[in-house]
DNA sequence: CATGAATGAGTCTTCATTCAT
DNA sequence: GATGAATGAAGACTCATTCAT
């Protein structure tokens, strides 16, 4: 999403060092929490003045919206990558699932700031940024309710239900599986290690 | 869970006031966020004196908890009376998904911010309560998988997955139908006016 | 100079009262210091409601003041005995500094809060009462000084230095000893043990 | 104690601001006691923000010590010097009396600080500190004695008592004189003008 | 341009005091 | 008269943000 190839040095450098900003700030908040972070530990962390930070970020809520924008960027990428992949529709949502376990096995404290400042977010500091991702998100179940549909008319699929709505299903559904390993990985190790487990219980409906 | 009945006319008073402060509480924290309320507003809103609010809450923290903890325990007694209630597996499934659909119909303020604090919240303010939430959800999701293996062993389910796991796949499910709604409820009225709707994609592939 | 003896019933309930609560304040202020006391802690050590104490005295502040009026009363006089009693002048001298010796053996505690809070008292919580307490002691010192000087009248002393002069040297003198002792009895035990030690000091020079 | 001599520019006016700040504090605890000062009074008259204060000190109670500490070394290195002097004992002594009487005349608001939070001070802010500053005065105490036990051993005094104690008679006597021209300045004047009223009372016995 | 010292509004919390019962 | 629940002023401290160097 955002590409610094054939930028003049200046700009390419501004890029660099703003990401650099943003790579300590998602250390420190997934750490302590955004309330618990002050701006002069992320400049601290980043070497760079606390007056640099404001060069990049209008504030503090601002550099905050930025690193989760970026955080869901990247991962809705990867999701939709997975399910862009050449193959069946069956394999396109395999896909998905691991691609997902991936994404949570790897980005364990990520995640886990994404979704406490994600959920619900009326209240908290996502407030205005919530149109933008909740517009990819929706891009994205529309995009796997495709599937669903495409595997539908190749008959591939029963018609159990909305193909939106599967979508809709398989997310929650999977999401569920992976909050869990999330919370007590040791626990449910087997739910980031073997996506089908969640996903097989939709195909038992599904498949024909 | 907290009983106003038979109690000295002064007890049920402070009871009666302790719930206008979390009433109170709820109304701002749900629209504003933990961290953007004071306690002084707070206060103003229950029409007591600061200091009456430490009366009652050893600080901002211990009002936040309790209030939380309030919304869990009434949310959880009322899935777990709807799956106690008389009837077949089916209908206990059923009786939760729809207590759930009204549970979230009727308090949505206090779901977003009950969910909204509660994933991944390792960071933010819940800390030391999770387990007792968690404790308590643990006990509900036990007391569903029952309720599938019970069905599975009457042959009214299929064996199509662990009990526990259709437990969590139906929690997941739900969830994310009804988040769907409480993040736009104009345009996804139907999944608290339909709970089946979540419901019957597990039921495709579970049903025989 | 508090007397309670042939008064009305309800009179002396009062002033027995009064004394309850002086003597909880005095067990608390000496333990933790005047600001680390609260009302309620008083009232409720006392056995009385708050609003109670408040009949008694005016504020916080009158009766911190009321308490250490009782405890200089007191000390000023027992030396004023010691002083007082039948005797040549250097038995007088050597009752009070036996005497000032016994007081802070006996009453460590009170002596700690007494002189926390009376030493360059302008600007702690006694301000107003200083005027009271120093009048007192001022009549001791004078008292004091008579003996001095009746002792070189009648040549049991040598005139070394002005009677009142005297005086001053020998509190100051026997204060530094017994302070020592307060603030590590166990390595200056011998302070008040054998009041003599400092005083024989004064009479070294003082004596034929 | 504090040098600012070939320092840096930026230290030197970092340790002019933090005298700023204490001698700030100094006059306004000295006037209205610790615990009748709040910051935001000591950063307005010392012309800072609040928050400039925390970057110099803790906390308030960090800014008292300091300020006590600093007046304890200041008043100790001045009777120390004075009694290191070269001379004979006598004079040593007599430098040690008039270099206290005039600390207590040049620094009356301090020394009234001091002193009344100094004393039997185990229930106030001191707490911690104490022993810094008991150390310093007893080794204070200490080198004193030694003039005493010197002068003894060159016939210069009278064994009457043991040196250490000569040394805690001395400092008491003179405190006891120096704190009555404390508290009533204008009626006991001569006290601060003629040190030896105090001196001579010891040196009575003392000297042969 | 970058810096980071200085700012001060805003927060939680305490507790002396009042007054309806 | 006694009670103690309710009050709210006041205080310590934090930290996002600015701006002179």
């Amino acid at each position: 999403v955002i590409k610094d190839e054939k930028l003049p040095r200046r700009e390419r450098e501004k890029l660099a060092q703003r990401q650099e900003i943003l790579a300590s700030a998602l250390e420190l908040f997934s750490e302590k929490g955004y309330r618990n972070v002050s701006m002069a530990e992320i400049a601290e962390k980043a070497e760079f003045a606390i007056g640099t930070l404001y060069k990049f970020f209008e504030n503090k809520e601002d550099l905050y919206r930025a690193l989760l924008l970026q955080v869901a960027d990247k991962f809705l990428a990867a999701f939709m990558t997975a399910i862009e992949k050449p193959g069946d529709e069956v394999g396109k949502l395999r896909g998905y699932v691991a691609a997902k376990a991936k994404a949570f096995r790897d980005n364990a404290p990520m995640i886990r700031l994404y979704f406490s400042e994600t959920h619900g977010a009326r209240q908290n500091v996502l407030a205005g940024m919530d149109s933008r991702v909740r517009e990819m998100r929706e891009g994205f179940l529309g995009r796997m309710a495709g599937i669903f549909e495409s595997g539908m008319r190749r008959r591939r699929f029963r018609r159990i239900a909305d193909p939106y709505h599967l979508a809709i299903a398989l997310e929650g559904l999977t999401n569920n599986f992976l909050f869990l390993w999330l919370d007590d990985p040791a626990h449910h190790a087997s739910f980031v290690e073997d996506p089908d487990i969640a996903l097989n219980i939709l195909f038992k409906g599904l498949l024909p």
